[in-house]
DNA sequence: CACTGTCAGTTTGTATACAATCGAGGCATT
DNA sequence: AATGCCTCGATTGTATACAAACTGACAGTG
């Protein structure tokens, strides 16, 4: 069966592996925002019945991935421009507390950790892989959010954060100079480093902004 | 049956009845935390089938409410002095945020709106009811919230309010002199009104800071 | 022509039956 | 006495059967 395809997938609940299907068919754009999930046509496709189906649902409606309609059923969700800015809004707000946290509570190995990840992006900016783009820039701001240490905003970054990545690749493919982020990555350590927090935080918010205007732009 | 005694409940979906049932047991301590949720008791005592009330527990799993063991079943969620710190660390986040965003929306007729909301706080506190107390303090603060306007952060604050809402009774109790918080709400209001968003900031993240001093000590 | 009521088909909501797994406790072996 | 194994009961995970509700269409009536 091709669901079992991943074998680390065949001893999780059922529900978590329809989870984990749906949720990458939305993320990359499979399941295309307002496409209607109906608990009998995907209990055929993935050869499961419709209970882990209905569970698995309920765990994409939680990372707001689907939207449910009561007696219509799970919508895969859309996102208005309303959305998006309220998203980003909430986004700059959080990450400009883990970045000032970050200043704060920065080690030097973590500061190592920080400039190798950078590099990585450098490197996949290089390769011009997208998906190798998108992740190492994830990998480098998960730094920071980490080490703010602070694990309620951290969840609630990563879940703003995934109702924003089928965005994503459409902003990395409208950038031109992509190197530019690599260097507002390293203004970003540089401040941080100084624990020039005020300077930081800034930093990270024009960043933030910069995709903003971008994806924005994309969805108009 | 017990159970529809709310007649608006009659119509929901069972999950959503069963989801509001247990909330409330929760919130309101009659499951205390590190109890058990066990599908057949629970379906037996509520008088519906083990369906609904699985995806009524993913439901108060998706609030934070319950936490899930595989293959273990549910339990009411604890919370541990640093999750505490955590969610209260988030909360003077975002709540300074909408603050600020409050400062630069207000309406003459919102600003009405809170005034008249932190006199029947200032009334419920002289009455002394606990319930009445808690109900209309959070309607204070939803006004602020509300006039953000950003619905993802109020729906994110809503979350991490639910998460202490059941030490927030206890705060109260603790409290010698509550009528210090409509001084509070007062000089928050009064910041506010005048668009001195720095000083409506400083005045909040105290209000909140002795709120969690005070819940952290009934923690401990 | 518009409006309404009903009927069939489809889809979600609920109940229940069955399978897989985990844990406790007893038993045998050392 | 301690340890490992096995079996049984309890509980969650999964499948499926059945009920209720919504949709759309069509016919009948004003």
């Amino acid at each position: 069966m091709a669901f079992y395809e991943n074998e680390e997938d065949a001893f999780l609940p059922l529900r978590d592996v329809v989870f984990k299907q749906l949720r990458e068919e939305i993320l990359y754009g499979k399941l295309k925002p307002g496409e209607r999930l109906m608990e009998v046509a995907l209990s055929e496709r993935l050869g499961v019945s419709r209970t882990p189906i209905r569970e698995g649902i309920r765990l994409l409606e939680k990372e707001g991935l689907v939207v449910m309609l009561p007696r219509r059923g799970a919508h895969v969700a859309g996102i208005t421009e309303k959305q998006l800015e309220d998203v980003l809004e909430a986004r700059r707000t959080l990450e400009t507390f883990t970045v000032n946290q970050c200043c704060a509570r920065i080690t030097r190995s973590r500061f190592e950790e920080l400039k190798e990840a950078n590099k990585r992006f450098a490197e996949a900016i290089e390769s011009g892989n997208l998906k190798d783009m998108a992740d190492t820039d994830t990998a480098f701001h998960n730094i920071i959010i980490d080490t703010a240490g602070n694990e309620k905003v951290k969840e609630m970054l990563m879940n703003l954060k995934e109702q924003m990545f089928r965005y994503k690749y459409e902003f990395m493919k409208e950038m031109q100079d992509t190197s530019r982020l690599v260097r507002e990555h390293e203004q970003i350590i540089d401040a941080i480093g100084k624990s020039r927090s005020d300077r930081a935080v800034e930093l990270i918010r024009m960043h933030i902004d910069s995709q903003a205007i971008a994806i924005y732009r994309k969805l108009v």
